[in-house]
DNA sequence: TATAATTACTATTAATTTAGTAGTCATTAT
DNA sequence: ATAATGACTACTAAATTAATAGTAATTATA
């Protein structure tokens, strides 16, 4: 049930581009060292979140990356949706193909899968990049934002 | 955020032998066919599975395997954890390693797998095999069992 | 206008994980 | 004895993920 590199990569990147809105670009170096991630590896995903519309990008010198909309305008869910692809944990537990379901063993299973998707869904699609900025600001002013939902 | 197929055999199979509980053993071969697994594989499923406690086998001629505990004593969580392996969608969204987190930007979205993990936690703990029955045998019978936990 | 710093793009490789296959041995009901 | 079954180990293939390499295009600025 991980998520990949790339995911955690990416989001980790327009969480420093968020909070850096409206203050120019970042350097794909920048982004880099601050994220600890391989620099053409990250290459590679701003390329992506770029064809997204999530980011865009100023060449040449003294150029960079920056948001491409508000970060209250972007959800974690979009953007983890964008670069991982189809969250679910089976492909099938999809509403279409659970429609079709044919073999009710299974299918005892797969509305198991459709509530853990449903569950993770409603995280990550109820939260936006200028939330993950208020949290992130709050931490580092010393005030521990732990979010415990049970 | 998906899960193996591995586990995914793994899970039909303990649901169909939950479904055969006190009633014999049921062979590799039938479970293959009712699943639509590679005997082979399903084969090296069983036997992790027996290593964990779940399921057991009787050897020979008409042997096969059977479950080891009863149904109600089985939850999803255990046997996914089991097969799967930790199911943190980031290893280091763990308790211990959230608590050395020094990183407070990433650590907002660490949160958020916090939460990911915890939501999935509740669906997958909470159930059983002798409920995923229950359940199975309701939809044989013509009420679906739609789960829509919204 | 040369230069250095930067993004853009494409291709390749390496590493890891997942899925599946093969073959031989051990056990047991009949 | 034999046929049907599980036990065990090793191997291979396929897919995915992660990372690297190299070259081209753009742009600020000295």
């Amino acid at each position: 049930m991980k998520i990949s590199y790339k995911s955690d990569y990416a989001l980790k990147t327009l969480l420093e581009l968020a909070l850096n809105y409206n203050k120019g670009v970042v350097s794909i170096n920048d982004l880099a060292k601050k994220g600890d991630i391989p620099y053409k590896f990250l290459e590679q995903v701003l390329l992506t979140l770029k064809k997204g519309g999530f980011v865009d990008s100023k060449r040449g010198m003294s150029g960079g990356y920056y948001l491409a909309k508000p970060p209250d305008n972007i959800t974690l869910g979009e953007a983890i949706r964008f670069i991982e692809g189809p969250i679910e944990p089976l492909i099938c537990a999809s509403k279409k193909r659970y429609d079709e379901c044919k073999d009710f063993n299974t299918c005892a299973l797969k509305d198991i899968w459709h509530q853990v998707y449903t569950a993770t869904s409603m995280v990550i699609d109820s939260i936006t990049f200028a939330e993950l900025v208020r949290r992130a600001k709050a931490k580092q002013k010393g005030f521990p934002n732990y979010v415990y939902t049970i």
